[in-house]
DNA sequence: CTGAAAGCGCTTACAG
DNA sequence: CTGAAAGCGCTTACAG
């Protein structure tokens, strides 16, 4: 490719000026080791006066790869996965892959299209988040014949390499959190009712789990619904649950967006965070360091994810044959207290870089 | 690429199975006009039936094309970028050509690296922002004998075609804003001192331009250094400028990051918004529609750019040879005036999707 | 440690 | 409207 725009230097025109065979090149090229010292230095040579550059789509034609994993995911513009993208992105170039992002805008029909779509012929695998294929669509899933790992829970048991977040458990600890610090009207905002599946269900259940540990009871009442984790969702929930006076004296919010929503919501009410409620979010995207107060969350190993998610992609695609049996990684987390729960005790934060 | 995993059906099986010759089947997966409709059909049931897809790398190797186009941001992780991605990606995918991303961190030595990169081989070209970079680097870019368009204004001039937004006229527009609702005291958030080229310097031109349209003295005590234009370093600017207790009573952050950094701390310091001080952003991030108060901001055509981005780098891939003049183009904006400045007389928020 | 040669799967003048 | 054939630039057994 491009070969118009460099002027066609190929692999002859460096071996016929180094006096060597192409394979000797590739070689060079390709850094295969046992090479005499003195040829190699010729073939150098050779390339940087000709200003050589591989040709990549020649290459892939042999190789049968492309050096090119796709990441589908719902949208950029939500911060989360702007900043798993960001991870992903990175975690591949350590590995010496680059990143293709789809967009899917969590339409189910999108999220089948990228299944299907002409453009995981330019890639060798998939790591894909789906968020509106539900357990319907197992059989979907088990048809793709390419490398592919999944992430998130929306489909557990299906034939795929998957890497999830620690929801129940990194769920309890937040609530276990809120709990230690004597809150026993604790508020839920962002659940789903009938989920079963998915985050807001498991995420829901680590706070009940939380709870029954501890003996405070369940009420029903406190759990606020909200379909979408945004912040706007997030803070029409809070201000329904303030109106019902329920004498709530903390809020977990099922994601940071929600978090920050409520906490919105109770700046211009003039309610003291975390005097009269502590907030607490999940996530730990980067806004949740910078708001004021800053919010408490859960930090569910972003980076570990990307990581886990790439090196399992690329194991499979090393081995397209191999009869290795799906693995299911769950990642660690950690509970980040910051001022919505802890107030002026909270850890100085790091001055953000610059 | 990726034979091994489809059973490597060719070009040569579909043709042996429909009893033509590649070539006409190459002419049909290409949409080649001037084919009988029978012998079509008889390609496409064969195509149908063996389940085959074109191999991208060995097209790319024939037509000296990938496909892909590169966009160099400073990170995902800063909500404008990721928005700009977003739309970067969509205009792309209307004109058939898939994005590859690379994060720059705006660091100058990664800026520089994209340009000689390896992974310029897999792109047919590159939408290019960078942050760092200077007019100092104006014999760099010069040096680029691809297909590049730049976005943003730090090098003007330069050897590229050029997207830019309106940033002068576009703060004019914000600060008029400002002045119509009868502030004088309006304070700025986000300067570079010293800077000539960039963001932070032509905005902050515009907003001296509509002082001084509307007989307004120019204040310097009025403006706020930033170096980052975060939320964090918004809030602290905008905590120092209450503190120097300048009767203010507007702030106009160069960003939206800024304004609404400011926006916490006016919350928080119980000021309130518009009524005592009225804020203004600059980006329209999907954020600033649901902060509390909802942020004025100006919307600087990011769509446009992008897609304008987009066509004028295809133009050029288009035609590689062509000696085409270098266009600048840069995209409409409007000022969106939300709560942060209009208070309960702004417009009502269409309800977020869902 | 290196060479000569086949072939990856396409597209495209060149004929007809 | 279609076919036979060259060639895009690489990698990799196969020899030596």
């Amino acid at each position: 490719m491009n070969g118009r725009r460099t002027g066609t230097v190929t692999m002859h025109d460096v071996a016929a000026r180094a006096g060597v065979s192409i394979k000797t090149v590739s070689n060079v090229v390709n850094g295969y080791p046992y090479i005499r010292a003195t040829t190699r230095e010729k073939v150098e040579s050779a390339i940087a006066e000709l200003g050589y550059h591989v040709n990549v789509s020649a290459r892939n034609l042999r190789r049968g790869r492309t050096g090119l994993i796709g990441l589908a995911v719902p949208e950029l513009s939500l911060p989360y996965f702007a900043e798993l993208a960001d991870s992903v992105i990175r975690a591949a170039e350590a590995r010496g892959v680059t990143v293709l992002i789809e967009q899917t805008g969590s339409v189910r029909e999108r999220e089948l299209e990228v299944l299907a779509g002409q453009r995981r012929m330019f890639t060798d695998g998939l790591i894909y988040s789906p968020l509106a294929l539900g357990p319907d669509d197992v059989d979907r899933l088990a048809a793709v014949d390419y490398p592919m790992v999944l992430l998130g829970e929306r489909i557990f048991g299906g034939p795929a390499d998957h890497v999830t977040m620690s929801n129940v458990e990194a769920a309890r600890a937040a609530t276990q959190h809120l709990l230690d610090l004597g809150r026993r009207r604790i508020a839920v905002i962002g659940a789903h009712a009938g989920e079963t599946v998915g985050s807001a269900a498991l995420r829901l259940q680590g706070y009940r789990e939380a709870l029954e540990a501890n003996g405070v009871p369940f009420d029903p009442a406190l759990v606020g619904e909200a379909g979408l984790w945004h912040r706007a969702t997030g803070a029409e929930t809070m201000a329904r649950l303030l109106d019902a006076d329920l004498g709530i004296d903390a809020v977990f919010g099922l994601n940071d967006a929600l978090a920050l929503g409520a906490l919105h919501v109770l700046h211009a009410r003039r309610v003291d965070v975390p005097g009269q409620i502590a907030v607490m979010g999940f996530d730990d995207i980067d806004e949740t360091a910078y708001s004021s107060p800053t919010l408490s969350t859960v930090h569910p190993g972003r980076e570990q994810i990307a990581r886990t998610a790439v090196d399992l992609l690329l194991a499979r695609i090393d081995e397209p044959g191999a009869d290795r049996p799906y693995q299911q990684v769950v990642a660690d987390f950690s509970v980040v207290a910051r001022e919505s729960t802890l107030g002026d005790q909270a850890p100085a934060e790091p001055t953000p870089a610059g």
